[in-house]
DNA sequence: ACAGGCTCCTGCAGGC
DNA sequence: TGCCTGCAGGAGCCTG
């Protein structure tokens, strides 16, 4: 499932590989509703614009385009900034559970559950995989709407006062608030566990009760361990790969998620398993006060 | 306003 | 062997 270190490392390669390219076309499989812009106005919106830049806020990947025609907006002379500078419109990937953003060959062959596929003017695609449909795409007319900012606060740069305010007067579990993407963006299931393991936290504490310590503790927690995550390519738990299709190795660094009855690393204890907020949640009830 | 629960969707594992 | 059930979960929606 892919989480903040995941869908970086997804964003990262992807503009590695077709910044700077067009795309002709636009194919949209017929489901139901993965799209929160209709298939026929995101291919309509999508032809014709060169991809500026592909880049991660939260746990989506904004390909940030630029206008239909000339192109005078890839042999511009100043760089483009994070936020795609100048972009005249936006498309909008949520991978959800098992959704993949990979760029192919055109020969390459269609997996099953193939969404999306954008044919490329250097010939490749940009192909959009979701077996289980939980992934969204949409396309933003920057003309018409405002840029996509995500919802939450970003945990690699937030500060220690804001990060404490976000949780202050909050009675549900601190495993629940971490995964408030309205709160912080980015942090899934994985890494909450991680976070609040390394931290030394219980998933079951509630949110506005830990101190200012503790919250300190876990803000540096989930950046460290959010950072080194990125650092392994991610964490390959189901099916999760990058833009190249290549898996992640952060899964071996796991300490507590998916180790349910194995013994802590730190101390031993059997590693035991919750349901927060309708999740599965794993923690040392040793090392985690 | 907030918190908790349900729902979507498919693939896979486990049990009989 | 094959079928069935249950589980995995991000996020939107509904309810209390």
């Amino acid at each position: 499932m892919p989480e903040l270190p995941e869908v970086e490392t997804i964003a990262r390669g992807v503009d590695a590989r077709v910044r700077g390219d067009r795309i002709v076309e636009a194919w949209f499989g017929l489901h139901r509703e993965p799209f929160k812009t209709p298939p026929a106005q995101q291919a309509k919106g999508l032809e014709g614009r060169v991809i500026l830049a592909v880049h991660r806020t939260g746990k989506h990947i904004v390909c940030e385009l630029g206008g239909i025609g000339g192109i005078g907006s890839v042999a511009r002379s100043s760089p483009l900034d994070e936020s795609g500078g100048s972009a005249e419109a936006q498309w909008i990937v949520h991978l959800g559970m098992t959704g993949r953003l990979l760029v192919t060959t055109p020969d390459g062959l269609v997996a099953r559950h193939t969404h999306a596929r954008l044919t490329l003017g250097s010939g490749r695609e940009l192909r959009f995989v979701d077996p289980r449909r939980f992934g969204r795409l949409e396309f933003r007319d920057l003309g018409r709407s405002m840029g996509f900012t995500g919802p939450g606060k970003e945990p690699l740069s937030i500060g220690a006062e804001e990060f404490a305010a976000l949780f202050r007067g909050r009675r549900l579990a601190i495993k629940a608030a971490l995964l408030n993407q309205t709160l912080l963006a980015g942090v899934g299931n994985i890494y909450a566990d991680e976070g609040l393991f390394r931290a030394g936290l219980r998933p079951l504490r509630r949110a506005g009760r830990l101190t200012r310590a503790e919250l300190e503790r876990l803000r540096l927690a989930l950046r460290e361990v959010l950072e080194q995550a990125i650092q392994s390519g991610g964490s390959s738990v189901s099916d999760y790969v990058d833009a190249e299709g290549m898996r992640g190795f952060f899964q071996l660094e796991h300490r507590v998620y998916q180790r349910t009855g194995q013994a802590c690393l730190s101390c031993e204890t059997p590693i035991r398993r919750v349901v927060v907020a309708g999740r599965s949640t794993h923690y040392c009830p040793q090392c985690q006060r």
